[in-house]
RNA sequence: GCCCGGGUGGUGGAACUGGUAGACACAAGGGACUUAAAAUCCCUCGGCGGAAACGCUGUGCGGGUUCAAGUCCCGCCUCGGGCACCA
């Protein structure tokens, strides 16, 4: 106890020792406290963390011990995604088994971030691979199947040939896997999929819930992906022999109907081959489909691929005029977007004014902008303004955003289709050929089908014999354990489904499950969700503000009406702070690059408190920053003042020394300044920490404080009064700095002489007139330009203001020639003279 | 093309609802202590001019509103991110 030198390392050993021995952050519902759900993204057990995690949990440990010392019964808990597909690429490489090297990392990584002294509550950890938890995820699909929110499909999905699996479409970027990088590819395959497009109007209108508590980027992220778009259906019928079918048309602009001179569809779309059979060129359409079909996702949907088409030789009927309406194909129009048919209307859209001039089609102008009439003969590019509706029959005359509902209105008075809506989102496939997973609980029976598991048989295991191939191939299918078994409905021989889950399914539900982690009975607890949902501030990076953050807001809505989440709960995550990324030398950290900074090198070197100092103060937390040498060191040195300042000073600590103990009366204008500031510290540290989260100009708050301690202590007195302000200013300090560096506020705290620990101290107030100086540095302008200062009594009215801002030497001299016109006068300000 | 953010010293970044631009740090330079180094402490630090007092100028560019603009309005430039032949 007699260490001098500030070591990071025995004093954080020590106070880790104590946390973990006391298990001082359990929580459990207590109803006569209020409570507060803080929640950090949990991390894939990579095994080893980066500074993103220390980042992350950092921020998250701030808030946390925050809202501790606020008097919030804070539930802050950590765990593991620990499904994927690393854990079998790590095996194949390692020649070892997923399951193995996934747990040897959870128990590396959770050392790891216990040297950073984050505040969880351990004994809620989880880790999504056990069965403990996944037989949960089990339970839910079974009950989504029943409910119609999952269903098997076959179609062209993303297929990524390196990690042998589908993805999901947000997955899938810029044509590339999201994992791997590698090109991904189309191929026909029957898959699972959750109906998320059910909720998609839900999913959108309750961003509004959260306009308030989301970060406006990550809000507008979700809007463009669900992608609603509002018009009508119309039904078209087809000319002569095929009579019988029909094609529906998505459109947003059914006010120009009447305008169409031809329709394109997707050369996927279904009924191309019946409109050909019998056209005299049918092989020339066939050998377009196949050229169009046979380009891969990138290719085919970027923008400098040039539009072509190809008439089919069969019409359309228009549903109002009874017109013929040629039917083309389009290399540029989307199978599964709307119903893979476009209406062309050439003089009211670019892209199908190019068409028609391209293939010589005719042009029919249907809107006039007002006032003014429009030739199809003179246009060189599409009219897409607003006007009036011309050549559209009983429509004529009415604007054309009216004529938007009347023509719909019509058409389906008329049964040929109707007002209607499309969202770009698409159903979320599950389905993964990956053994390191969930394994999805169905069989399949010759007599009875597909057939769910029954509950009661779950969990359904991921067998952990299996034997892991070379070439990353799930070996489920060749296991004969596994595959083979009993259909849950005749009792005869079947073979069970081979598919896992994607891993994104475990963290859409993992935080409610932290609610009551060990119920080996149920998911969770009724009256635990109820007291703890939702989670009150979640972070993580801004890379999850689509999949997971969608994919959780969606099972939300669903394990609500399914009746597991209360009643009243839409939004699992009130306020999201999405992270900045921590760089080096201006680029991401990488093993490629070779600027990785390893936070356990760090922490070695400076402690956890500084790295965690560090992390914090570099920048406002959203904001991506630099790793920066000089930087930590410069967050070491802070908390070696800090340390010396405590230890030196330590004398002249009063034992009853706590946060606002200075009297109001203190004699000595030092110990009056020190005690304003504080105050005015006090003040700003909770509007920093606990609103803004700004840390960093937090932390610099009490830089300014420990620095003003060190420039009054050799001219403060030893009478009771002035250690008393002093006393009060370092406990201040303390409490205030313990959320961001806890180890070393702990140790100075008990050194002070308290034996009650510090992080569960209250937070301090601050008081209105405390901080309130007596006297003010009023700025003087002439003309708006500043001219000098003015030290004046705090209480002087705005005349006295005045009259000294006119007899200042310097305004005098500004103002020497000129006519002063005004005077405007801001108290506790400045006084701006105008003159000329 | 549409939708979100940004642009402030050598650097990271401050500046709450318009009110003294550059807090707090880092780097750099100078000094003190030391046999020396480390550590620590003190001073300087947007640009131009000046010995100084002080003056001019300055928050991507051009306008505007205002007594007063980094902050508000209009028009641009530029960087980052999301969506995109979406019908």
């Amino acid at each position: 106890m007699t260490q001098v030198r500030y070591d990071p390392e025995i004093v954080e050993q020590k106070w880790q020792a104590r946390w973990q021995a006391g298990n001082d952050f359990a929580v459990s519902v207590d109803l006569d406290k209020k409570k507060c759900y803080v929640l950090e993204m949990f991390p894939y057990p990579s095994g080893n963390i980066h500074m993103g995690h220390v980042r992350n949990y950092s921020i998250g440990d701030v808030v946390a011990r925050c809202k501790r010392m606020q008097g919030f019964n804070v539930l802050h808990p950590m765990g593991w995604d620990a499904f994927g597909l690393p854990a079998e690429n790590a095996a194949i490489k390692n020649h070892t088994h997923p399951v193995k090297w996934t747990y040897a990392n959870i128990d590396a990584m959770r050392t790891q971030m216990q040297r950073l002294g984050y505040s969880y509550d351990w004994s809620r950890e989880i880790a999504t691979c056990r069965p403990e938890y996944y037989r949960w995820e089990q339970m839910f699909f079974l009950r989504l199947l029943q409910n119609d929110l999952v269903y098997r499909k076959k179609s062209p999905q993303n297929w990524c040939p390196s990690c042998h699996t589908v993805l999901a479409n947000e997955q899938v970027i810029d044509g590339f896997c999201w994992r791997c990088e590698s090109r991904v590819e189309q191929k026909d395959l029957v898959q699972w999929f959750l109906k998320i497009t059910a909720y998609g109007d839900e999913l959108l209108d309750d961003l509004s819930l959260l306009e308030n508590g989301w970060p406006a980027r990550v809000l507008a992220m979700q809007r463009n992906w669900i992608g609603k778009s509002i018009g009508a259906t119309v039904m078209f019928g087809l000319a002569e022999e095929h009579a019988d079918a029909g094609i529906d048309v998505f459109t947003t602009r059914p006010d120009t109907l009447f305008g169409v001179t031809f329709m394109t569809l997707a050369p996927e779309h279904p009924l191309v081959e019946r409109l050909i059979t019998g056209y005299e060129k049918a092989d020339e359409v066939r050998a377009f489909v196949k050229r169009i079909r046979n380009m891969d996702r990138i290719n085919r949907q970027s923008d400098t691929l040039e539009k072509e088409g190809i008439f089919t030789g069969a019409y359309a009927v228009h549903p109002f005029t009874g017109e013929r309406v040629p039917l083309w194909l389009g290399n540029f129009v989307i199978a599964d977007y709307g119903s893979g048919a476009v209406m062309g209307v050439p003089a009211h859209d670019q892209r199908d004014f190019d068409f028609a001039r391209k293939y010589n089609l005719p042009v029919r102008v249907v809107i006039c902008p007002e006032g003014k009439s429009l030739e199809a003969d003179g246009m060189d590019e599409a009219f897409t303004g607003e006007g009036i509706m011309v050549n559209s029959g009983p429509f004529n005359g009415l604007r054309n955003e009216e004529g938007k509902k009347a023509v719909a209105d019509a058409l389906a008075a008329g049964g040929r289709g109707s007002a209607s809506t499309q969202f770009r989102l698409k159903d979320w496939n599950i389905s993964r050929q990956r053994y390191w997973g969930a394994p999805i609980p169905v069989v399949y029976c010759d007599r009875c089908g597909v057939v769910p598991e029954k509950e009661e048989n779950l969990p359904v295991l991921l067998p952990l014999d299996a034997k892991i191939g070379d070439d990353g191939r799930s070996p489920l299918t060749e296991l004969s354990s596994f595959v083979g078994c009993d259909c849950p409905r005749c009792g005869g021989r079947a073979r069970r489904e081979t598919d896992t889950m994607d891993t994104f399914v475990e963290s859409s539900w993992y935080f409610a499950r932290y609610t009551d982690a060990r119920n080996a009975s149920a998911p969770f607890s009724q009256d635990a969700l109820e007291y703890w949902l939702p989670v009150d501030q979640y972070i993580g990076g801004v890379e999850h503000a689509i999949l997971h953050l969608l994919y959780s807001r969606f099972f939300t809505r669903v394990l609500r009406n399914m009746g597991f989440f209360p009643k009243d709960l839409s939004e699992p995550f009130t306020n999201l702070l999405t992270q900045g990324m921590v760089l080096k030398d201006g680029a991401k950290m990488s093993k490629s690059k070779g600027n990785v900074v390893d936070p356990t090198e760090m922490i070695n070197k400076y402690g956890a408190d500084a790295v965690r100092l560090f992390c914090l103060f570099a920048a406002p937390p959203e904001r991506d920053f630099d790793w920066s040498d000089a930087g930590i060191e410069g967050a070491f040195r802070f908390l070696g003042r800090v340390w010396r300042l405590f230890v030196e000073e330590k004398a002249r600590f009063l034992p009853l020394g706590a946060c606002g103990a200075g009297d109001a009366d203190v004699q000595s204008e030092q110990a009056a300044e020190l005690r304003r500031k504080e105050h005015l510290t006090v003040k700003k540290v909770s509007e920093d920490m606990g609103g803004r989260f700004q840390f960093n100009t937090a932390i610099a708050a009490v830089m300014e404080l420990v620095n003003a301690m060190y420039l009054v202590r050799e001219r403060l007195g030893m009478d009771e009064a002035d250690r008393r302000v002093f006393s009060s200013a370092m406990a201040t300090a303390l409490t205030l700095l313990s959320p961001i560096a806890p180890h070393i506020c702990e140790e100075l705290w008990e050194r002070l002489g308290h034996s009650v620990p510090l992080f569960n101290q209250p937070w301090p107030d601050w008081d209105q007139s405390a901080a309130a100086s007596k006297m003010l540095t009023i700025a003087l302008q002439v003309n708006g330009k500043l001219r000098g200062s003015l030290e004046i009594q705090a209480e002087a009215d705005k005349a006295a203001l005045e009259q000294a801002a006119l007899a200042d030497p310097a305004v005098k001299r500004h103002t020497e020639h000129l006519t002063i016109h005004r005077v405007i006068v801001v108290p506790g300000k400045l006084v701006n003279i105008v003159a000329g």
